[in-house]
DNA sequence: CTGAAAGCGCTAACAA
DNA sequence: TTGTTAGCGCTTTCAG
């Protein structure tokens, strides 16, 4: 038994395939006589008619999909901003093709040509490599996009993103409160524009508390992980510069320090207080909890998804750049430092 | 400027559509001259050809698009899998539609029409509960499916998912081993193929130890939460079934434990070692380190694409039941029991 | 308000 | 080996 198409329902009703189309579409449905239009809706409903988005898009030039480009899905970063970009676009008829990069330029490229292949009519872009030439040719392209978790200065392009100078302020202030003096960052990596803008905002907390901004207190990863993050903390320690707090780029990095804790017999928040960034899951079961900067990610996930349905829906929208408001989670890896 | 078409490329090669869509076709390439068909290679690639997936599909009434059925995607359980399945895809010159379900059936059902209204070939199952219609709806539809993470007496469908027969196993094994003779398991909600497939593999191991296998040992969840593995230990607690280890259904019952602990005071591993089930990321950062079977999700993934590939491809395909083998991982979360 | 006709970009008979 | 023709299922002019 073959799927009815629309002219079999066309037939059942008696009508002109055309007719049908147009009392099946809602948008054309005040074209056709009421009663044609009733008749036409129960043939559908009883053959169990379903509209062939194929045949559709191949007529309308319009795909309904969006192509959704990120890292590694395996980092719970990114599992809940899907999950708000999904609960916008499901209900508004799109669907989302989601490609992992792997933060291999070669393989984003591939990967955003396959998308742009099977006509993506927008990209959500969550991969983080500061000046990837890739993005300005898709903007020279007028590619509809919007950024999300990054930003960028060179070209004029949406972005969501929590607000870093915001949740960075948060961590700092919270430890100055605590009576830390001495902080230092454990920065993402310095080729993303996350990585620079946490930086940056440290740099401007810290002074704005009239604490040391010694550059030498930031010291960056090479990637957003766990060893970098560990490493990263050994080499300060082994640099000899004085701490008693660390402001971690995210969460994993702050992850890396636990490590490094058990390797050399700190203890924190005794010897050292550490404020990871993100909100990760189950960072409340650690040993100690960790104090974190959350970010809204499901949140940053729904506005992406609205930002980008409405500059296909409405071109020529002035580009707007969010920053959504983190809130500092306060648990046991940050104490006031020992006397 | 519009994306060129095949007619563009023919033009272009001074051929006709049909030859070019033979030369770029490799499988029908051996069907043209083989000078023609450089010809229309290279006309292809000057012009930045792009072949249009979507007429293609409409011609070959095949959309190179599977379906992923998941209850939530911020579950830690489903990226691992989603990404093994998209290794596999992807070099097969297809895609996955992700859609989450939140165990809800309604939504589930909505869901698969809509995937199967955008024309997926086949059906990846990670939704779990057990003599669900829709799926034997769906087997009599021949619809191409593969479960994952659960099976199905029911029905002839194939699956891939962890030998919990042998995963239990090496738990209860292990704390025999270590001296426990009083093991409970907190089990998966019964309602799902996986919590009643593990809790009957609990009994199993238990006889076959020759310990208690008193029924009252095994105690279901609602859900495969954190909170409800809280709630099933505070009842065992308060039933004063006497016990020294547990088995949970899975990590996250295994990490509502470590919640009932800090409650109660209760020291683990002194008074009560825990094993969980799956080996999520950052277990080893628990306190203590979290001891569980690890089961090889990436794996699942690739093995359940390469499944239903294949039954795409080649139909009339015997049903298979694969079963992965999971193993022990050893942590801080079990120990011998207080003498 | 409804029907006729054309065509989106591609592929698969069939014919030459 | 190549071209001709037709059509996948739908939408959209244009007439009527």
């Amino acid at each position: 038994m073959q799927a009815p198409t629309l002219r079999d329902v066309a037939e059942a009703a008696g009508v002109h395939a055309a007719t049908a189309s147009r009392a099946l579409n809602p948008d054309t449905r005040r074209l056709v006589n009421a009663k044609t239009a009733r008749r036409v809706l129960r043939a559908a409903e009883s053959l169990g008619y379903q509209p062939n988005p194929i045949a559709r898009s191949l007529k309308t030039a319009k795909s309904r999909t969006v192509g959704l480009v990120i890292p590694d899905l395996t980092n719970p970063l990114f599992p809940p901003i899907v999950r708000g970009i999904e609960d916008v676009l499901g209900p508004a008829g799109y669907n989302a093709l989601i490609v992992n990069t792997d933060n291999d330029p070669d393989r984003e490229q591939s990967r955003i040509d396959s998308l742009r292949s099977r006509q993506a009519e927008g990209l959500i872009i969550a991969t983080a490599q500061l000046d990837h030439p890739l993005l300005a040719e898709l903007h020279r392209q007028s590619v509809k996009m919007v950024l999300v978790n990054r930003r960028t200065d060179d070209i004029d392009v949406p972005s969501v993103a929590p607000d870093d100078v915001k949740g960075i302020g948060l961590a700092v202030k919270h430890l100055v409160a605590l009576g830390h003096r001495r902080i230092v960052h454990l920065a993402g990596p310095q080729t993303t524009s996350t990585g620079v803008g946490r930086a940056r905002a440290f740099q401007i907390a810290v002074r704005e508390h009239g604490l040391d901004d010694d550059p030498a207190r930031i010291v960056p990863c090479d990637y957003w992980t766990e060893p970098q993050g560990a490493s990263a903390l050994r080499a300060v320690l082994d640099s000899g510069v004085e701490f008693t707090a660390v402001v971690a780029g995210n969460d994993l990095i702050a992850l890396g320090c636990y490590d490094v804790f058990a390797e050399r017999g700190i203890s924190c928040p005794d010897d050292v207080s550490v404020v990871g960034f993100n909100g990760m899951p189950f960072l409340d079961k650690l040993q100690p909890p960790l104090t974190t900067v959350a970010v809204p990610l499901h949140q940053i996930g729904l506005e992406a998804a609205r930002m980008l349905l409405e500059s296909i829906n409405e071109p020529e929208q002035p580009t707007r750049v969010v920053l959504l408001p983190p809130s500092l989670v306060i648990r046991g890896s940050t104490a006031a430092p020992r006397t």
